[in-house]
DNA sequence: GTAACTAGTTACCAAAAGGTAACCATCAAT
DNA sequence: ATTGATGGTTACCTTTTGGTAACTAGTTAC
């Protein structure tokens, strides 16, 4: 029985690869992961409570970002009918579910930068 | 006794962003995950063998994605007195330590992609 | 009427990321 | 002498990213 030519790569760590690549285009750019943070730690927020959250962002960005994670399934938009009219936005369960891998990274961070100050 | 002009953000939670931000531009670009990735599933590997497994790498970018993991301490690299000479890349116990965020981001990336598709 | 808050949008610009193609030196085999 | 492997480098170009500044529209307070 002759070999296929090189497959080689287990379709696992493909699959694998694909889902990491998947995760980090959700999460590009430099405000996601703050935006995520943000409204997992505070909760719903409204846009110009997270523009003084995050301090520094444009409001081009994070209407730009909070885009993105809406037509990602990871954030809902609602407005109300309140004078002037307000927009909270909102991690969706898939969004909070991101929380784990963002946390792993937080403290992966933090580790990592004490030892390199330590060395 | 009056409050300080709007601390609120706890300390706690800008460390952990900062950490965040450390880990995901230490991670940055198209390639590094891969080449984490493929010198943690498959050990030391050498240049060409990298550029084989990664499928659509260019060696300008390779040799710039090693050099900056290299610069990062989560690579290093090693110059075989071989003929002709090799070189073989291999993660640093940091490099591996970085696997299970890794990890997590894959298996994030497959449920979600399931999830997507599910809906 | 003018300033300020709500939630954005638009035009413009600079820098960074990433790809292509060509090239380099060293060595081995044909 | 040419081909092909090793491990890269270089110049050039396009696309993407992210920032600034100005502007919009609706409502409220002074």
């Amino acid at each position: 029985m002759k070999k296929k030519k090189a497959p080689e790569r287990p379709t696992q760590c493909r699959v694998l690869i694909q889902g990491v690549r998947d995760t980090q285009d959700l999460l590009n750019g430099k405000w996601k992961t703050p935006i995520i943070g943000a409204l997992y730690y505070r909760g719903k927020m409204r846009f110009m409570e997270l523009r003084r959250e995050l301090d520094g962002i444009a409001p081009k960005m994070l209407s730009q970002e909070l885009k993105d994670l809406e037509m990602n399934h990871l954030v809902t938009r609602t407005v109300h009918n309140t004078m002037p009219i307000t927009v909270e936005y909102e991690l969706t369960e898939q969004g909070k579910s991101l929380n784990s891998i963002i946390d792993a990274m937080g403290r992966w961070g933090i580790k990592y930068r004490e030892q390199m100050l330590r060395a």
